[in-house]
This record gives structure tokens, C-alpha cells and sequence, in this order.
DNA sequence: CGGCCAATTGATTAAACTCAATCTGCGTGG
DNA sequence: CCACGCAGATTGAGTTTAATCAATTGGCCG
């Protein structure tokens, strides 16, 4: 499991270890962190805040108050229409910034809401300008994690426009483990996974009952173990190879399973 | 036609005018630019290349061999399934940005392809970075393009997602009014629509069959008239009623219709 | 113990898909 | 100028996937 890929370099640094924030572990495995780096994105995190489960960080029309960084827990960015129906576009998991890009115009276009208890740092987003000023290094990363939240919402773009039911789970369920296992936050063949079926489903785009027969579907041909919070891979290459997962949209250097 | 929205500040400025390019146009919009500001980005756009319509841009999987702007002609950013089944994300219009913030990494995720004859300017992305380090203004404008391509693709999603195929088409086509009449492309009530069928059931995540009939509805529903290249929008109250579009996302200062 | 939310299951319906033609407009070569 | 070919558009028929509706069950918390 510790193996890296044959030619990808191993990224490692004294300064990084298991007490790093998400943001520092997940940056670290990308672009190779100076101490001062470090220091700098530790610093950054200083003003915290905690949002209990079900909280709304920021309201679709409303204006960022902050640029968040997530530094534990869940958040879901959810469009709602006006009849109700409810739209999840993606996950924002530790590491994870919302609003980066937020400077003049701070309104937001989505709920960002915990899906669990969460702590965040708040920044001003005018910091995030300084950083490309000041920090070629962290701008690239920061880029680079642009790029990335693009790719994640591509994703789920083909998953909801032109994946079956089974595949968009097992995609997701892929996606979410690979971007976990980046901040150490997934197990060896596990993720905790906070979302209620009718969450699952305004994610995947289909009724809570299809999800429910979906797992269930899942379940029984061994695929995956699923109960309340946590789901358990039991054949990543089956998983793969109903969603046909290709985690280079996800980009580290360094790629375990 | 003319009219802004009351409240709205009308920007305006001697240094943009109808030569300017698309980018200057949509910046233009959002940012109060100087004169300094105008002549650079014209001058970020001097090494330019055509794209016949067909040909890719960017291949999924492989380098960008640089930033694009999109100065004329529609691109769309699409993925393809292994056994051929294919999604389109978005489409870059004049104006737009392809791999902005690539720079260090710059792996593409989606395949960009010209869907109209197309004039893009070549730029190194790590002038990218160097917009965010010596031009404030312009990065902030660079942040609000970023956001804007977020809340597209986040849209995309919902509609993919969440909405019934005639919602999808009402609000892809209200949104590509928009998005064209910023940068001065779209007609009164009409656009160019360079979309085949085929084009349309892979941006909405239909058949092509059920594109045809939905087509169809609107069209004898008095709503739109649609053909080959162009539709003519027979009433925007009607099309919003169905989309229940809201045109925030899209966060330009002065909105018409 | 009661209440509530989430999960599960069965039955039925509806939206959108596939398959199979046919039609139309346009460009090309004879 | 016309025949041919092709890509895209259109239409009809039948099928499939997933949705909706309607209970019922299971767990957890106060």
C-alpha cells in the first residue's frame, strides 16, 4: 500500500506530518512545500470556526462572508429549486477551500451546507490575491486545486448526463475515496460516508427508492458493504470496472489501488 | 434595449469599443478597466491560431500546449465514455478561457473541440500567474471568469441532474443568450445555435431522438423558433417561465430581458 | 413507550430510450 | 443541370429505466 507508482517522485517533507492541517497534507502531495510554505498555510488557518451538522455556511444569492478552508468534515455544495428539488454538485472534504475565487464579487451561486460536524478556517478573500502575488509555489497549488474542483464537477456532469444508476454510484463512491485517501482521511478499503440516501440520491440525480435498490444491488453482489455512515469496498477492480474509473481527472502524482 | 437596470452602475469607457476583443468586451462588463488595462489584454491576445470546425483543441488525457482565449467561434469541452457515449460540459464562447489556470500541471480532463470555425490567441499559462502578481484589477477579473465557469458547470449539473428535458433546453438556450449577448453575440431575441441534435442530446444528457421532439414542443408551442444554425426566441417570459431561470449565476452588473 | 427519520419493499406509471424507417437539404461529380 | 450520397432531422412503434405512490420496517432519541 505504501508503494508508489514506478517514476512518480515521492513527495515527503519534515515539516509535513500527521499533525498537518488537510490543506497542507493534500497541497504537500502535489507541489514540494518550502517550511516556510508550510508555516505560511498553517498560519493561514488561524481564524476557525465550527458548523454543526446541517448548518448553512453560505446561502445560494448571499454573500461569502469568507473564503473557507475545510479542515474537518463534510460540506456539500446543493442548488435547491424553487418546487424543492434539490440538486448536490459536489463535496467540498477536508483540504478543500470554497469560495477561493471570491474577491469583488462575493455572491454565491449554491448552499454550502455541513453534512457533519465541520471546522473551517475563514480567510479574507483578498488573501488568496496575495498569495499569487507573494507565493509562486502556493499559487500553483492553489491552481492546481482550481483545476481539480473543475474536473470534480465534470465528473459528476457525465455521471448525471450519461451514466446508469449503478455506474454513478460506484463512480462516486470512487472519487470520494481517492480524494479521502489524498488527505489520509480513507481506510485501507473503507470511507466513512455521512450521506442519507435521499443526500446520495440529489447527488446522483435519482429517486431515494433507485439508490436504495441500487446499494442494495451493490450489497448483494458483493461488492461493496454498505450501512448507515460507512461503506466498505470489497472489490475495488468490480467497482472500476462498473464505473469505469479513471482517477487522473483527480491528479496526484502518486496513486494508490 | 439600451437600458440598464436601475441601480446597476453602466460602465463604460473610451478605450472599449466594437473592435475590441470578446475577453476586453466581458472584462469590460465586470471591472472597471484603465486604458493600461485594455492595451495589455489586447496585447496578451497577439499569437493567435485558427481551428477549423471539427478539430480539437486540447485531447483528453494530454498537455495543453497552452492558455487559450477564445476570440471567435464556439469550442466545447466534452468527455467520451470508452464505448462511445459522450457528455459535453460547456462550451467556451467569445470571450472565454481554455486551461486558465493550468500552469504547472497541465494535464486536460475533457477533450476541447471546435464546434464553428474558430480564432483562439495562444498564451503561456505562467502569464497567468503574472496577471495575479502585477495586475490586481485585471486577477480580480480573472476570478470572477473563474467563478462564472464554476456556476456554469454547476448549472449544467442541475440541469442534467435535476431537470425535465424541456427545463434543460429552455435553460441551456436562455443561458447561451445570456452569455452571448454579454460579449455582444447574441441578437434581440435570437443566436446563432451551431449545435447539431446530436450536439444538443450530448450537452443535455437525452437522445438525440428526444432532443428532436422537444425541439419540436417548443417550437409549436410558439415558443422558440429553431433551425439549422440559429434560434429565434419567441418569448423569453415563456422560456423562463418553463426553466425558471435565474440569471444571477452568470453575475454580470447590468442584465437585459 | 412514542415519535421521527431513514431505509426498505412492492406495485404501478411515466419519461425517455432504442430501433427502424423516412425525409430533407446540400454538396459533388458526371 | 441532374443524380447520387451523406449527414442531420423527423417520425412512429415498442421497450427500458427509473420515478412515483403507498406501505411497512428499523433504529435511535427523548
Amino acid at each position: 500500500m505504501q508503494d508508489l507508482d514506478a517514476g512518480t517522485p515521492a513527495i515527503s517533507h519534515e515539516a509535513i506530518d500527521g499533525t498537518s492541517s488537510a490543506l497542507v497534507r493534500k497541497l504537500g502531495r502535489m507541489v514540494l512545500l518550502s517550511t516556510a510554505e508550510v508555516t505560511f498555510l498553517e498560519g493561514l488557518q488561524a481564524n476557525r470556526a465550527k458548523f454543526e451538522k446541517g448548518r448553512e455556511l453560505v446561502a445560494d444569492g448571499a454573500e461569502y462572508p469568507a473564503t473557507f478552508i475545510v479542515r474537518r468534515g463534510w460540506v456539500a455544495r446543493q442548488k435547491i429549486l424553487e418546487d424543492g428539488r434539490r440538486q448536490i454538485l459536489s463535496f467540498a472534504l477536508p483540504g478543500d477551500f470554497l469560495g477561493l475565487h471570491v474577491n469583488f464579487r462575493r455572491v454565491a451561486a449554491y448552499d454550502a451546507v455541513a453534512l457533519t460536524d465541520t471546522e473551517v478556517a475563514l480567510l479574507d478573500p483578498n488573501r488568496v490575491l496575495e498569495i499569487y502575488r507573494d507565493y509562486p509555489i502556493l499559487a500553483s497549488g492553489l491552481s492546481w486545486a482550481t483545476v481539480r474542483e473543475f474536473n470534480v464537477l465534470g465528473e459528476q456532469a457525465v455521471r448525471l448526463g450519461r451514466r446508469s444508476a449503478a455506474e454513478r454510484m460506484c463512480h462516486l463512491l470512487l472519487e470520494l475515496w481517492y480524494r479521502l485517501d489524498l488527505v489520509d482521511e480513507a481506510g485501507e478499503r473503507s470511507l466513512e460516508f455521512p450521506l442519507t440516501q435521499r443526500d446520495a440520491s440529489d447527488t446522483l440525480g435519482l429517486s431515494q427508492v433507485h439508490v436504495n435498490r441500487t446499494f442494495r444491488y451493490l450489497k448483494e453482489a458483493g461488492i461493496i458493504d454498505y450501512s448507515r455512515g460507512t461503506v466498505a469496498i470489497r472489490s475495488f477492480d468490480k467497482l472500476k470496472a462498473i464505473a469505469a474509473f479513471e482517477p487522473e481527472y483527480l491528479a496526484p502524482f502518486q496513486l494508490r489501488k
